[in-house]
DNA sequence: AACCTGAGCAACCGCAATTGG
DNA sequence: GCCAATTGCGGTTGCTCAGGT
């Protein structure tokens, strides 16, 4: 009877959950917290599987679960990381603090649904709050000022010291070319390094459910024209800063002394990248390849030729 | 009022990865 | 190192409900 392997006790109850089961099972999580998922619908006296019980509690019944509809920062973050890292819910999910793969998955599946059934209206008709215009390559220093909440002056082709965005916690060096790197490093590559690169050194306890604010700010920035000094020298600087106080707050050390510890060292990018990367990985630096280099340099010089 | 249709979403299924004995 | 159990993930299903006919 049973159709799956974790599954297959008798009276094993399916479908929608009641608000009894809910009661079971919230009370037994809050009470003894999930070890064993195998073990908690007997113990929490649920006709249930294990699996069933965690994906409820994962997707719908865990405190810190954010519902409701997806903001225009997150509709885009979504988006954006699509293009990069395509259907790894999980991995998209972990950088939409509350939110699950399983939602995120959902609305994407009916957003593709409507880009498939109007195409050509999508595209006539794109208004701000549709996303059928958005391009995987930011574009606007408005949606930088969306993301990060400031107000940031626009670098100008006649001031070529572009000014350091609000709050630069971190500066990612990428043109630190390591040319002997045999792994064949693509733009995904890099970008998902530097976000486990940030998440980690963001958060002491690895909570992956914190791991959005740097690497909104790394991509904000891209975005926002804040472009990497020494960009037509082949290399610089990638700032990555937080989305706001209040996640900056959650950082060990203080905003202030952060902001002056980056500011000392803004430009000196091997030492930044290699403290970076051999503070969250043992010591061990991460290479970076010219072929990413590459990729990066070609989105940075279109960001370049706009504002000129 | 009855029926149809599609959107939204919760839950399930199967497989892969991980863990533990 | 092997194997079974468990967990995690992504694809898919199917239910509910609102809006249209």
């Amino acid at each position: 009877m049973g159709h799956h392997s974790c599954c297959n006790q008798q009276k094993v109850k399916r479908g929608l959950w009641s608000p009894e089961e809910d009661e079971k099972l919230i009370r037994y999580i809050t009470t003894y917290g999930y070890g064993c998922w195998s073990e908690v619908p007997e113990k929490a006296g649920l006709q249930r599987c294990g699996k069933s019980c965690r994906l409820r509690w994962i997707n719908y019944l865990r405190p810190d679960i954010r519902r409701g509809r997806f903001t225009p920062e997150e509709e885009k973050l979504i988006i954006n990381l699509h293009e990069i890292v395509g259907n790894r819910w999980a991995h998209i999910a972990s950088h939409l603090p509350g939110r699950t793969d399983n939602e995120i998955k959902n609305y994407w599946n009916s957003w593709i649904k409507k880009k498939i059934h109007k195409p050509s209206k999508a595209a006539q008709t794109a208004t701000p709050s549709g996303f059928d215009h958005v391009q995987p390559v930011f574009s606007t220093a408005d949606q930088f000022d969306a993301i990060l909440h400031h107000n940031l002056p626009k670098p100008s082709a006649a001031d070529p010291i572009f000014p350091p965005p609000p709050c630069p916690l971190f500066m990612f060096d990428v043109s630190a070319g390591d040319s002997g790197s045999a792994t064949g490093s693509s733009k995904e590559e890099f970008v998902q390094e530097v976000t486990t690169l940030t998440s980690d050194l963001w958060n002491p306890t690895h909570q992956q459910d914190q791991a959005m604010p740097p690497f909104l700010a790394f991509t904000a920035c891209m975005e926002s024209n804040y472009l990497p000094p020494l960009v037509d020298g082949m290399g610089g600087m990638v700032p990555c800063c937080v989305a706001d106080d209040e996640e900056a707050s959650r950082h060990p050390f203080e905003k202030q002394e952060l902001s002056e510890w980056v500011d000392s060292r803004q430009y000196s990018s091997p030492l930044i990248w290699d403290q970076v990367a051999g503070t969250s990985l043992g010591g061990e630096a991460l290479p970076t390849a010219p072929s990413t280099m590459d990729a990066m340099i070609t989105s940075f010089s279109s960001s370049l030729s706009r504002i000129n």
